[in-house]
DNA sequence: GTCATTTTGACAATCGTTTTCGTTTTCGGC
DNA sequence: GCCGAAAACGAAAACGATTGTCAAAATGAC
């Protein structure tokens, strides 16, 4: 694995949330490296394809990445404030999709789920 | 309700599934229309804000719109293949991410759950 | 060191979406 | 029916995230 790739996954080891690609250059900009815009989606594009790092779409279609402790199957919960993000899982919501997909004929179900919230930390913040 | 937003309701009802603004535009522009993009665009960001439309973000991050029969809360099973939609509950799941929001002190949880499959007819067309 | 291969990054291009802004349409008052 | 204000339109420009291009730089045999 290349240093650029490194790079990128220990700046995204180094948050507790998830965050853009612009994001992660921007942080990697501030400690001083000289990589590019380009390679850092490059670099995410590998990650996500290997599996080693999780994607979602903000609901403003910006795709943001977390790198996760867990390596199976879960979900996020995830602070709408500062973007932290708990892994979750739930045994019910993937019986839950499964039976759905069935009872309609579906084939090859798969689903997304992820919960938003503002944390503990964030409500008390704003009072 | 102006006529074009009606015009841009009615291309969403004729659709069994969830479209683009760019495609709502294309099937509007073929049956003779002469809307134009910005109003597609528009008419559809009135409409999801009045709720009387549901949102969803592709892999790609596009957006994509569907009239819904229910206007109350629900989710999706969407067929990869063909769009086609189909509204589903799932009181388990709305629980579920209920109660993982509040085993971690998240406040005002709200969840994104959808199903993705093959339908019955997509999967015959492939075989 | 030399040559081939891979990686990198500045820059341009793409694509969905939003903004701008001048024009057209709608509509209530006359 | 006519007029002016307000709302709706649409073409084109602007935007922001992401991807493509291509030449320079790093890497790794030999
Ligand atoms: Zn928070
Ligand atoms: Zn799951
Ligand atoms: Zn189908
Ligand atoms: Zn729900």
């Amino acid at each position: 694995m290349s240093t650029r790739r490194e790079a990128v996954k220990q700046a995204l080891n180094e948050a507790s949330g998830f965050r853009s690609a612009q994001d992660l250059y921007a942080d990697l900009r501030a400690e001083g490296s000289k990589i590019g815009l380009t390679t850092v989606y490059r670099a995410l594009q590998a990650l996500s394809d290997s599996g080693e790092v999780d994607v979602l779409r903000t609901d403003e279609g910006e795709a943001v990445y977390r790198a996760c402790a867990s390596d199976s199957h879960h979900h996020h919960l995830v602070c709408r404030g500062c973007g932290r993000a708990v892994e979750v899982e739930g045994p019910a919501v993937e019986k839950w999709a499964e039976a759905v997909g069935a009872k309609h004929g579906f084939t090859d179900v798969t689903h997304t789920v992820e919960v938003f919230g503002t944390c503990a930390d964030c409500s008390a913040r704003v009072n």
